[in-house]
DNA sequence: CGCTATGTTGTTCC
DNA sequence: AGGAACAACATAGC
């Protein structure tokens, strides 16, 4: 269930669970994660202990004693289980790390849509992939500059891992929902005002996420992700119905009472700017 | 059976 | 060039 922090909760976990300890094996159940990598995988990590971690938008880095750095993206269905070794290997382990003190750290990807491999660096992974900056480290000067000049819909935008790191498809509802912004607004439309809002409320859900442990239950009461898809809710603000309909190819949430259209001012240039 | 799904990437078309 | 639309990837659940 991975958004960026879904996958702070990962890099916590195996900080908490696997540093410091040898990798006596590596474990490949399913060659494809590795994208080819598996030779160059098993030989540069098998015998390195991980001494720190790190995260960029969805990924998550594991960095050994000598600097190899394992990145790790979940997909849609993935996550991370450190288990004693006695017991049997979780359903839909693909990569498992075997460490010297019985326990096992197993990358899991049900759907198979992650990947993960070796790198140099963070830094390496994060140009090769074109990266914005990460949700929770940009500043509003930054995600301003990122969407200058871009005309897509907010909402694409939002998930556009190169404008910022981070935001998924929930994620990226809540934020239009608690900004009273529709979410097929496009940026060109959108003044300083706006963005303003846009980019507190995505640091504020997020950090109102990391806060309560990325267990969606327990989300403030006026979030509209906070009961999944399966439960039609009505606004939490106004009481009528969530619309559901699709932008940019995902399924979006929200309301049509509550969140504005913003169109092209008339003047040509906003109140504000 | 048909449809949908917390994501990314590549193609094609405009 | 940039953006939209769509398919592909693999699997489960409704």
């Amino acid at each position: 269930m991975p958004e960026l922090p879904e996958v702070e909760m990962y890099r916590r976990y195996f900080e908490e669970a696997a540093l410091h300890q040898k990798i006596s094996a590596i474990e490949v159940h399913h060659p494809k994660v590795l994208g080819g990598q598996e030779q160059d995988f098993i030989e540069l990590l098998t015998g390195e202990q991980f001494k720190s971690s790190g995260r960029w938008g969805k990924n998550l880095f594991l960095q050994t004693q000598n600097d190899h750095t394992v990145f790790m993206h979940f997909g849609m269905t993935g996550t991370l289980d450190y288990y004693n070794a006695s017991v049997e290997t979780p359903k839909y382990a693909r990569v498992v790390f075997c460490f010297e003190n019985e326990f096992n750290l197993a990358y899991i990807s049900k759907r198979m849509f992650g990947r993960l491999g070796v790198v140099s660096s963070i830094a390496q992974y994060v140009a090769s992939k074109a990266l914005g900056k990460d949700a929770l480290d940009i500043s509003v000067d930054q995600f301003t500059e990122a969407l200058a000049g871009k005309n897509k819909n907010i909402k694409a935008a939002l998930l556009d891992q190169s404008i910022t790191a981070g935001v998924g498809n929930w994620i990226a509802d809540e934020i239009l929902f608690q900004a009273g912004i529709y979410p097929t607004s496009s940026t060109k439309n959108l003044n300083s005002g706006q963005l303003r809002v846009i980019y507190d409320k995505m640091k504020e859900i997020m950090q109102t996420a990391i806060g309560v442990e990325a267990v969606r239950e327990e989300l403030p009461a006026d979030y509209i992700t906070r009961y999944g898809r399966k439960i039609t809710i009505d606004c939490p603000k106004c009481k009528r119905p969530i619309e559901k309909t699709e932008v940019g190819g995902r399924g979006t949430y929200a309301c049509t009472n509550c969140q504005v259209v913003v169109e092209a001012s008339l003047s040509g240039r906003q109140a504000g700017e």
